[in-house]
DNA sequence: CCCGTTGGTTAACGGAGTGTTACGACGCCC
DNA sequence: GGGCGTCGTAACACTCCGTTAACCAACGGG
């Protein structure tokens, strides 16, 4: 989700509410103050969609809508937020957005409206990534990616490494390890975990040691919290 | 107006409120009790879209969605009134619904929707396609193509590939592939799901690995997003 | 009513994946 | 430096999972 492009909001700053709504449901966002602004802040991978507040300043919002559906790339999707006495306004405006919501809004409505709109429009639902320096999981693909290079992990190898990655810095012993990745009740020997923190380190070459073993305790994956 | 299709609303009868707006606002419908007599009773002309009302029966109504989606023209549009409680229902129901309103509803807000809608999916007549890579398919025709090359799929065979086409790079286990393309909670063994991707497979060639399994997990179509 | 098509189940098979064991290497303490 | 505990490594055996083929049931059309 971090990696989503951000939503483009106006006015700027937005109300408290939206605010508070976007960072619950973790968005990324931008207030932009006008049309200008939105065109000189983009982002380089573009935004994800609007978010245009209709309700304070109509004449300005439209014009925001206008701005933005007339550039090279039309901006998607675009959702604004009406009063309930503006919805004879969007009749006329049928081509300037993609959905629209009533304010005040429920926050959950509010998420369920952008979730969908990022759905339909193909942005896709945001993926789920477990990132820690050049190690990339996407919970979604089962895939690992270490440096751009793809990663042929097995099952248990990948339930093993996203569980430690998760958990950077932090330090497990083999019985916890074998409870938490393995399952609850498992009657194992503990060098099985020695044996999979192996084949992980030869897979993910020899430059990166990302797993360090703590001798007679462990295993912790990425630096110390207490300095390199 | 009065020469547009139809609505088709659920469940029948409408609850008086949304009879009185639909009424108000000019449109003809025609409330059907299921999914048999959405089909039974389809005027000549077809349905001009769908009101699905969630908030009192949500199982029957998702699985009036499921049935609609799943004929031999998709119906579109559908919009779904649900109650607050629910909206975290349309999470995991996408693909079921173009546009939903909350109940109680705002007669003004809900004909702005249905208007909405209908002119968003009015104008947009295209073919609706899935592509990926080689394969395309044609969701209007219920036709698979690869390579130029017309797939002789069966309608299981092809709704598990539309599926899994139009959810690239992700993996699902079979339970999930039995509960979505098979539809409602079905009882059956999961080795279901292996036979007609084996069938799959074997229709699409062997030069077309499109569907990787992903041992211990599931399967997944198409070539990993960050791949070669 | 019969036959072809489609969908679902079962069982055998082969192999990748996993866990165990053994042994060598390394570090630590007395 | 000897002895001990801990960790890394490789090889091996077994378990489980996916593939595959064959079979059966449910339709549906002529």
């Amino acid at each position: 989700m971090a990696q989503m492009q951000p939503l483009l909001v106006y006015p700027d700053p937005p109300p408290p509410t939206l605010v508070q709504t976007l960072d619950l449901a973790g968005y990324r966002w931008q207030g932009v103050p006008s049309a200008l602004a939105a065109e000189r802040n983009e982002p380089e991978e573009g935004w994800a969609g609007a978010l245009i507040l209709a309700d304070a300043d109509p004449e300005g919002a439209w014009a925001i809508c206008r701005a933005l559906r007339k550039r090279d790339l039309p901006l998607k999707p675009l959702l604004v937020l009406v009063s309930g006495g503006q919805l004879s306004d969007l009749e006329l405006r049928e081509d300037l957005y993609d959905d629209f919501c009533l304010t005040p809004f429920h926050p959950k409505e509010m998420e369920a409206r952008i979730k969908h709109l990022l759905w339909r429009t193909g942005k896709g639902t945001r993926t789920e990534l477990v990132e820690y320096g050049p190690l990339v999981l996407n919970l979604e693909t089962y895939q690992a990616v270490i440096e751009k290079q793809p990663l042929d992990l097995t099952y248990m190898e990948y339930e093993l490494l996203k569980f430690l990655a998760t958990h950077p810095g932090k330090v497990f012993t083999r019985e916890t390890l074998l409870s938490r990745v393995w399952g609850y009740e498992y009657y194992g020997g503990a060098r099985t975990v020695d044996v999979h923190i192996r084949r992980l380190r030869a897979k993910m070459g020899e430059e990166h040691n990302l797993i360090q073993t703590v001798r007679s305790v462990g295993y912790r994956f990425g630096q110390s919290r207490w300095g390199t």
